[in-house]
DNA sequence: CGCCAGGCCGTGT
DNA sequence: ACACGGCATGGC
């Protein structure tokens, strides 16, 4: 069995386990984007209190954020941490709606993907997991998104060497899919990103330990009964 | 205390 | 083209 198929076990595996996850966790698409520039680098229980603080303010709005002065929302975002680098973030986004989609994410969304990914890409303090974490869940695209948890994942169960880069797991992400009705590419990736950050959160730590994550039964044996810091250097072709 | 968290960016090789 | 440190805060 291949890498795709392999990691596709792992995926129906996770979903057994864990169950429909219904990702996104956010009730508006403008919400989503928002938690996607917060969650850089940062705990999601952090993000909650910028989201709530946010929403106090009434400021969960495009009319809000476009408001809102920035020294101001550096303050309701100060618990998500890099706040000086993501209000201006926050806002060059908001600019950036208004000056080519007339404010609206709506108009956004209808823009073909690579568009949108070149144009996600080009604005300050998006990378290529919050832009296709944009694309995904707030405008409805079927982008593959790759985060660490997905890096460890395929790296330590020897699908790709440790050196890989996210173009190459993205690949490999959505090889895993291939075989499964393109009409059903947006839900499966949605499902995928959002077990694999459960199963990270719980069990991928920086040093592997692995231990008690329902993966582990296929991990190689160099892996699977050590809590070393060594990671699986003769990866599988 | 020290390490980590659902990355990204500027700088040096 | 990479590797590396900085960015800010809160939880454990």
């Amino acid at each position: 069995m291949g890498a795709p198929e392999r990691l596709h076990a792992l995926y129906e595996r996770l979903v057994d386990i864990y169950g429909p996850q219904r990702w996104w966790p956010a009730k508006t698409s403008l919400e989503v984007v928002i938690g996607a520039y917060l969650t850089q680098n940062t705990a999601w229980r952090s993000v909650e209190r910028s989201i709530e603080n946010l929403e106090a303010h009434g400021l969960l709005t495009i009319e809000g954020l476009r408001g809102v002065a920035e020294d101001e929302l550096r303050e309701l975002i100060r618990p998500s941490g890099f706040m000086i680098r993501k209000a201006a973030a926050i806002k060059a986004f908001i600019s950036f709606l208004d000056e080519l989609y007339d404010g609206s994410l709506e108009k956004l969304s209808e823009e073909s993907s690579e568009v949108a990914r070149e144009r996600l890409l080009a604005l300050p303090g998006v990378g290529p997991e919050t832009a296709d974490a944009i694309l995904l869940y707030a405008l409805g695209h079927p982008a593959m998104v790759v985060d660490e948890y997905l890096k460890r994942v395929t790296t330590r169960h020897g699908l790709l060497p440790p050196s890989s880069k996210y173009a190459e797991i993205q690949r490999l992400a959505v090889a895993a899919f291939e075989n499964d009705q393109p009409s059903t590419l947006r839900l499966h990736f949605g499902e995928f990103h959002a077990v694999i950050v459960e199963v990270g959160k719980r069990h991928c730590g920086r040093i592997p330990r692995c231990e008690g994550c329902p993966l582990a039964f296929d991990l190689p044996k160099r892996l699977s009964n050590s809590t070393r810091n060594s990671v699986a250097s003769t990866p599988t072709a």
